[in-house]
DNA sequence: CTGTTAGCGCCTTCAT
DNA sequence: ATGAAGGCGCTAACAG
């Protein structure tokens, strides 16, 4: 079934036939209908790999991912895909498993795969080899949830976030407040939160707490309850994300503290599960689908245009602050 | 960057590049180290679309998922992703938001986009126009999660799990034991788990509750409360997905009901979340990954020997029920 | 408005 | 073990 067969049933060129698929309006209303016709009765679809062939261009967009199994990156990967199919590009996702070396083999993998351009997160853009790759070869791409001056991406403002987390838990009174993360020096996320938390510890003239840093997330409750079991234990924790968070509370849980009453709590991302969650979760919301859109935008209007999206085109999207039941006034 | 200007450079034919690349063992050990080299240097690959073309085989695995919003999808899309990297196939997934003129529509994009196979979750194969166009086309697949006689499966039985968590609460002294679902007339897996549960409460010699039906997963936690606020309410839920489960023990907090002390509740899914929210999540564990890795197993066999797969190779993966802190006896 | 034609980059049979 | 040549299906000049 290809552009012949359907051509010779026209009793017409190929060239016709092609033309009313490319440039409907450059063949004759009468043509274009009969060719219309009978590509629809014989099941006829371009060939996509001869188009790509033909054209160098594969309406294909790549996607690296950390993971799937952390509900941000799943809801962001949906607004990808629906922003990707609505300017009719698909998408080949892969995921990195956090580890740098898996994003750069990747990356070279999306590249001789002939993507048009690639939506990536990677672990840290300062130190990425993928970045340095898809540089040197001028493949576009567009970073979602980084952000680094010199590389487009599409974030929220993760540090102020933070901060005015440390102040909302201030004003309900706590002094003894702590962070936790995953592994802060493998990802500039982590850094940034980080950063954030101690601008806002310092803006209220609150001490820091020791961060307390989770390697291994299957160990997550376990070290977070160690924390908690310190007689002159924090009154709120400060996650670096949901993930943490509900470990956190079902850390506390453990430990016999209850939360908020005993313990409040705060996430960062938003997962959508977070809402339903008993105690609901408190957390800085990021739009995650609109993160995967905008993304896609970037990138499509750069691959319309011939060109790399330019850093200066990143974009720092708003965040909000979910107050959900798992934080609340300190105790007296 | 194409195969011509790597064997120029080696002082050989394409052809010999291109045999170095398919049959390495074809080539002389010398020819093909250098021709390697070259490559390498070069940073040369085979270009996908004009090897899809030539050899009419993409490499590609299509996927339709309802959503990525859940989790069971996007765990059971990771092990997809896993094995088909592992087998050297690509994934081009979409999401059909449960709707079936969706599941059709995607599929007829895939089927044009050249894929090798498909790997999709319908809301129901008895009446699914996408499986009416997968054989029209001879397009092989494979159903992930949907089971059904006529059609190659990977699933897990639903039925018998479900009435064995009616066993299960029954044993812990249950009696009032309602089930809450979805859409059941939308889904085959709610079908399946409803006819368990009815099994379950017959084999128990209970009188079942009626269906708790929530066709808006929005108004979830509301319509569960107005189920749990009668005076003669039931002590145990049994929902048919995870995500309605947390939805559960949210609507019980909010009708002043502790889970599990005033109310079990049960899930189906075994999402990975749930083994870290407090109350921990009783459910049905479903391999989730190994679900994915299966299809594609079985997919890209069956493409590998130019057959669709058969209906005789369906797979019934066991299932587990993890026992979570939101069930317990039944009050006395 | 329509037709003819030259590749896009590669694999693969057939010779050598 | 290697080379020559045809063609996969399509698009985009160019010509009419």
């Amino acid at each position: 079934m290809n552009i012949l067969t359907v051509a010779k049933k026209a009793g017409v060129s190929i060239a016709t036939v092609s033309r009313t698929f490319n440039f409907p309006e450059k063949v004759s209303p009468a043509t274009r209908e009969l060719i219309q016709q009978i590509a629809r009765d014989l099941g006829y679809h371009p060939n996509a790999s001869a188009r790509t062939l033909r054209t160098q261009r594969s309406r294909v967009l790549g996607v690296v991912l950390p993971t799937l199994i952390n509900p941000v990156f799943a809801e962001c990967l949906q607004g990808i895909a629906q922003a990707a199919a609505l300017n009719g590009y698909s998408i080949m996702p892969f995921t990195s498993n956090y580890q740098d070396d898996e994003e750069e083999r990747i990356v070279q993998n999306l590249q001789a795969c002939g993507v048009d351009g690639i939506i990536l997160v990677v672990s840290d853009p300062a130190s990425s080899k993928a970045l340095d790759h898809l540089h040197s070869v001028q493949l576009p791409y567009v970073l979602a949830y980084n952000s680094h001056t010199e590389h487009p991406c599409i974030s929220v403002a993760g540090t102020q976030a933070l901060a005015s987390v440390v102040q909302h838990l201030a004003a309900l009174g706590h002094q003894r407040i702590a962070m936790v993360c995953g592994q802060r020096s493998a990802s500039d996320r982590a850094q940034q939160r980080y950063a954030g938390f101690l601008n806002g510890m310092e803006s209220a003239g609150l001490q820091p707490w020791p961060l307390i840093e989770v390697p291994f997330i299957k160990a997550a409750v376990e070290q977070i309850s160690g924390a908690l079991e310190s007689d002159n234990r924090p009154t709120a924790l400060i996650c670096s994300n949901d993930l943490l968070a509900i470990r956190a509370i079902r850390a506390a849980h453990l430990s016999g503290l209850r939360v908020p009453e005993d313990l409040s709590v705060t996430g960062f991302d938003g997962i959508q599960i977070g809402e339903d969650l008993t105690p609901t979760l408190s957390t800085v919301v990021q739009p995650n689908q609109e993160i995967g859109q905008r993304s896609v935008a970037l990138l499509v209007d750069a691959i319309a245009h011939g060109t790399m999206p330019d850093a200066s085109a990143s974009i720092t999207l708003p965040h909000t602050f979910r107050d959900g039941e798992s934080c609340a006034h300190a105790a007296p």
